[in-house]
DNA sequence: CTTGACCCTCTATCTAGGTATAGGGTGTAG
DNA sequence: CTACACCCTATACCTAGATAGAGGGTCAAG
């Protein structure tokens, strides 16, 4: 595939994939006589897996990390499992965070159409908790 | 509390908060005489959660909004409710996304672990589910 | 054999979210 | 009354992640 059909396909433009290889996220597959970018026809999975992983607050060079664990799969398993699972509590924290968040909505919602608007700052206690500084030290420790 | 104070308790540092109080999301309580800033005590929580939604993906302006639903709870409350909805929305689809990804880092795992490596990519199929393009789609025409 | 839609590289520019620095005022302890 | 740690504003700069030209090559259709 041509770098316009991809880009067209995953929804990006071309200088967004130009800018992917520069920064060595993805790479087409080969390049044609002509200097024509050829990539094969998981890139456009690869880009939706960049998108979504982004809007969960991934960085690129996070993202290319979990995306070396696809590749990486034959060779060195341990290697894979330490850092599948470093990635994999990163994942846990983020979704006690959001389900933290996710029922503060739910009672603000639920609260409000009883009437019974007695909490005082549901959204700023949400993340209060303890759990979600250990994941942070655990960050900064790295 | 003076700037300098909450920087430090928060562990963010003091151009940080001139630049929030500048884009708005959060501007201190008062002005002394001499022009110092005078944050209150939830400035602090504020700062965390914050950082806390940064790290899920959001930017400031959706943080605000978030942050605008504790302010508003007493006055208009189907405004709120509908707001409130519309985050809940996309929180769960965030945690929809990331707990596929969590899947599929642990069958990762797992399949390292008992060297039975059949499949094929999957870090790139756990996000193609078509619940995750519902979601985008939503979001594009809003 | 040219026209139009592609592709290339290179470089500049943009936005979000800060971070740094210059030049100057404040306030309190010694 | 001065030294030092803080505060102020204004402006410049930085990184990530794109996005937009300029200037030129490629290729298939007519």
């Amino acid at each position: 595939m041509k770098v316009g059909e991809v880009a067209k396909a995953a929804g990006v433009n071309v200088q967004t994939l130009h800018y992917y290889e520069r920064v060595g996220i993805l790479k087409p597959r080969s390049r044609s006589n002509s200097g024509y970018r050829d990539y094969d026809n998981s890139a456009v999975r690869i880009i939706q897996f960049i998108k979504h992983a982004q809007e969960l607050g991934f960085s690129l060079d996070e993202i290319q990390d979990l995306l070396a664990l696809r590749a990486d799969k034959k060779s060195k398993c341990e290697n894979v499992q330490r850092q599948a699972a470093v990635h994999l509590k990163d994942v846990k924290a983020k979704i006690a965070k959001l389900e933290a968040i996710k029922k503060t909505l739910e009672v603000l919602i639920e609260d409000c159409r009883g009437r019974k608007t007695e909490a005082e700052c549901p959204l700023l206690d949400c993340l209060a908790d303890e759990r979600f500084r250990i994941a942070e030290g655990e960050k900064d420790e790295s």
